[in-house]
RNA sequence: GGGCGCUUAGCUCAGCGGUAGAGCGCUGCCCUUACAAGGCAGAUGUCACUGGUUCGAACCCAGUAGCGCCCACCA
């Protein structure tokens, strides 16, 4: 045959050398959308498949994690689309209460020096809108370069009418049964924010504080409390010790003086004080401490407020006006002159509650504020998980879940804030007061509570608020409960719980099937990637370096549940590799003559046969580690599958056949168009953009309308043992003798006169000449002395002629090597089989393999051998 | 103070009872017309430590050491 015979048949190509995604995504994306590929339908008789986006925040825009949760939903919802679901992505935005009127405010004193009082709540407010339609779109925008599939018609956003209406129609239901009500407690106050905040808002940090213990009284009567807040002794109404310590019994019921302010206060007998720690005497603050109150209340305690909402000290005396860290020295030196200091300690570590929006140090602050009282709630949250209506992915994330919903404290939601749902109360001139529901209006001079409502508490109504409710709509109808939800593990608290219980509470189902919580995303370091510690990648950077899919093929590849994923430039850059690899290999199959005309070839080659049975394996593995959202897996087995299975093995070994030319070719033309069909259906949901512009040059279905967003899931066709057993033998073979040719320094593209006998019996006769065409082994001529013999397996025996001396050392080596590693093998193996124990005890299986292992380890060392002797 | 998790090749990690694996990095050869964003071949590990269970342990159990995270009202 002639070199050009070799050739396969190469067609006209229109596609590039190299992909390049830019041009690529913004068409497939807009034309995605002209043609309504990500709508779903309400009336459709398909099953219905729903995933809600955590909205992001309108507070700015989206970071890697986005990203990251962006894919893995989109990837779900792809799949099932193709397998045939109503599939829905729905989108949206999160009005961030404090979040975004922190920013907001922020940018008009940076801007005008305006405060927000300045402008008033009218035009602050509309500014804040006016942000937040900038960044929404800044978000739409982002999205949609990031390929995200969702339904643009169902775009929602937490303050619209709409989920206004379904806000204040839960929150009127929850006042009707009681579940909400208005009551003075010790809250967190952020001094900064000059709001309450809930338990979650407060990020607990170990801090270098002081521990002062000083001496309240005079002499025998007197009693040495320590504090880490000293300025809250000005609040101080009583000195609390245990009932059973004796040291104290003689001062309960007297009281002591309280320094600066004249005040007397109590020595009372309180369970809740520890003995054991410092001197076994508290001082209670019931204004300022949740203990205290709660002693407070037991002793019926006055509560003294004694700094306002700024932190700055209201109580009339020497320290009136001073910050409350000022007043915290201040205070300190002033005892110390008195004498009353007994010990300082500093710094003291001690856990810290801080402002998770202003890193503020948060104020215990006795404060009137709404509240929702969350135990029926919660348990509802809690038998939804247990009675597995809700499964959560990992499993392991199934105690945090419990953790939190088991111990819920009653959950303050009003925020003395301008951004966000009013709440919808209404106070008389007697102070009587009214929950106004949707459409109604509050009687004649009535005036509406100022505050808003927690930010999370329109969160906790997204996945149904946002299919319509309260309105009894079609959506809400076939998409609720949602599929499954698929978020952060930070926001498990927050969000997860809170939509748990309102789910449940307004539909009386759990709002999700499965909840599947994903990790953080880091850097290379194992870093938490964030903008403070400059670490962070702009997922639009990678997109526009890289391409849309590398960036969601890098996280994807690394991501499972519970665990964090890592991100950087490099990964990225591997990924851009793998979808280059990817339209590369396509663009070959494509110029191979890769059809979709016609079936499968009713009898497959043995390589055809190998590669169906590769790809059904991997589909079995695919969708098996996909429906446990085990993406790092699958797409493990994809990028093996492709690279190694198909780029790296199938196409080289179609090449001979293909050219070839004849029925065998056309045969493999019509696998190879199957395989590429069937690997860019796996591969679309995470890397839509490449694989829809190669299916559609793959399968000309452009022109017929057609897209791969809605082609169907491939399904598993069963594995062929002895085909993956044969080529297994082949590659075996071709690897022995390209190390060979490698050791004897015979370059690649040098061809080698060869006999190969033994073909027959190893079952590969039939791919002689495939053999010789992957490795440069050419048929004998007249002349041919064979300088070297190479006994690759059991059966085959190559004997070529290497047109000169070989060189004798690195065979030798290399013999020498797999000899010792014969050796080692059969040590192992006849040390197991030589113990009576384990002959006896373990499985017949098992005791098989090692016999077989065994049995090859010999013929190894034989063959090796004598090819050893032959070297002389 | 509770709870969860981690420790495997230089790096990031998979494997969770029967031959230690992948990707990247590294070494050598190759511009072989699908792809140098590539191909072929290669090197690399007392699987944290100590005991135990087992015929057999990276894998199960106990303890030790380091690391990470979550929760927490000891003033």
């Amino acid at each position: 045959m002639t070199d050009a015979a070799k050739q396969p048949t190469i067609r006209e190509t229109h596609l590039s050398k190299t992909y390049a995604p830019a041009e690529v995504e913004a068409r497939r994306y807009a034309g995605w959308v002209a043609d309504g590929r990500f709508e779903a339908a309400d009336d459709s008789g398909r099953d219905p498949y729903c995933i809600v986006i955590p909205p992001p925040n309108v507070t700015g825009q989206l970071h890697l994690g986005h990203a990251l949760n962006h894919t893995l939903i989109d990837a779900v919802v792809r799949r099932e689309r193709m397998r045939g679901k109503e599939a829905l992505f729905l989108p949206g935005t999160d009005h961030a209460g404090i979040a975004t009127q922190n920013v907001v405010e922020r940018k008009i004193a940076e801007g005008e020096g305006a405060s927000r009082h300045d402008l008033g709540r009218e035009a602050f407010i509309e500014r804040v809108w006016e942000w937040k339609d900038a960044y929404r779109d800044r978000i739409t925008d982002q999205m949609k370069k990031i390929g995200d599939g969702v339904d643009w018609s169902r775009e929602r956003f937490t303050l619209d009418e709409g989920l206004s209406n379904a806000v204040q129609t839960i929150f009127k239901r929850l006042y009707d049964d009681e579940l909400i009500y208005r009551a003075g407690r010790i809250i967190n106050w952020c001094p900064r924010c000059m709001t309450a905040l809930s338990e979650m808002e407060v990020e607990h940090q170990d801090d270098a504080g002081e521990l002062v213990s000083m001496r309240y009284g005079e002499g025998e009567r007197s009693i040495v409390v320590a504090t880490t807040r000293l300025e809250t002794m000005l609040g101080d109404t009583a000195v609390a010790v245990h009932p059973d310590d004796e040291r104290y019994t003689h001062l309960l019921g007297t009281t002591v003086e309280v320094p600066f302010t004249g005040r007397r206060i109590p020595i009372v007998a309180d369970e809740h004080v520890d003995p054991e720690f410092g001197t076994g005497a508290v001082k209670v603050t019931p204004a300022h401490d949740p203990n205290d109150f709660a002693i407070g209340q037991r002793h019926d305690l006055e509560s003294i407020l004694i700094m306002d909402e700024r932190g700055t000290i209201t109580a009339h005396g020497p320290f009136e006006g001073l910050d409350r860290f000022e007043a915290r020295s201040a205070i300190a030196a002033a005892l110390r002159a008195e004498g009353r200091i007994v010990a300082e300690q500093r710094p003291y570590m001690h856990a810290v509650g801080h402002c998770d929006r202003c890193d503020t140090v948060v104020e215990p602050r006795l404060s009137k504020q709404w509240f929702v009282k969350v135990a029926s709630l919660a348990k509802a949250a809690a038998d939804a998980v247990r009675s597995g209506e809700t499964t959560i992915y990992p499993p392991e994330m199934e105690k945090r879940y419990f953790s939190w919903v088991d111990n819920l404290l009653d959950w303050c939601i009003s925020r003395q804030l301008w951004w966000g749902h009013r709440i919808p109360i209404w106070y008389g001139p007697d102070g009587e007061q009214v929950c106004v529901g949707p459409g109604e209006s509050a009687p004649e001079g009535y005036v509406q509570d100022p505050d808003v409502l927690d930010t999370w508490f329109s969160s906790a109504l997204w996945p149904f608020s946002t299919l319509g409710w309260p309105e009894a709509t079609p959506a809400l109808e076939k998409f609720y409960p949602t599929s499954t939800l698929i978020t952060g593990w930070d926001i498990l608290p927050f969000w997860v719980v809170r939509m748990m219980m309102f789910g449940t509470y307004a539909m009386g189902r759990a709002p999700f099937a499965e909840v599947m919580l994903h990790g953080l995303v880091r850097d290379k370091e194992g870093k938490k990637m964030s903008k403070s510690s400059g670490n962070g990648i702009d997922p639009l950077e990678v997109v526009d370096q890289y391409g849309a899919d590398a960036l969601r093929f890098m996280l994807a590849r690394d991501a499972s549940p519970g665990a964090d994923g890592i991100a950087s430039l490099e990964l990225a850059e591997i990924s851009r590799n793998f979808c280059n690899k990817l339209w590369n290999g396509t663009r070959f199959a494509l110029m191979s003559g890769a059809t979709l005309d016609g079936d499968l070839p009713a009898e497959p080659s043995l390589i055809d046969r190998w590669v169906l049975s590769r790809l059904s394996r991997t589909v079995e593995a695919v969708d098996a580690f996909l429906d446990e959202y085990e993406f790092a897996k699958a797409m493990d087995a994809l990028y093996h599958f492709a690279w190694d299975d198909v780029f790296d093995w199938y196409l080289e070994l179609t090449k001979p056949v293909l050219a070839a030319g004849g029925p065998a070719a056309e045969a493999t033309r019509r696998v190879l168009g199957h395989v590429f069909d069937h690997l860019l259906r796996l591969l679309h949901p995470v890397v839509p953009f490449v694989t829809e512009e190669l299916w559609l040059s793959l399968t000309g279905g452009e022109a017929r309308g057609d897209s791969l967003t809605v082609a169907p899931w491939p399904t598993a066709a069963g594995g062929d043992d002895a085909a993956e057993r044969l080529v297994g033998a082949l590659q075996h073979l071709v690897v022995e003798v390209r190390r060979f040719r490698d050791g004897q320094g015979v370059k690649p593209s040098q061809a080698v006169a060869a006999t190969l006998t033994g073909l027959d019996r190893a079952g590969l006769a039939d791919q002689e000449p495939l053999i010789r065409a992957l490795v440069r082994l050419d048929a004998p001529d007249a002349g041919f002395a064979p300088t070297a013999e190479l006994a690759v397996s059991e059966h085959v025996t190559v004997a070529l002629d290497t047109s000169g001396a070989i060189d004798v050392d690195a065979e030798r080596a290399r013999l020498a090597k797999a000899l010792k590693a014969a050796e080692k093998e059969l040590d192992g193996t006849a040390k197991k089989l030589g113990n009576e124990a384990f002959l006896a005890k373990a499985p017949d299986a098992v005791v098989e393999k090692i016999r077989a292992r065994k049995a090859t380890a010999e013929a190894d060392i034989a063959r090796v051998t004598a090819q050893l002797e032959r070297l002389g």
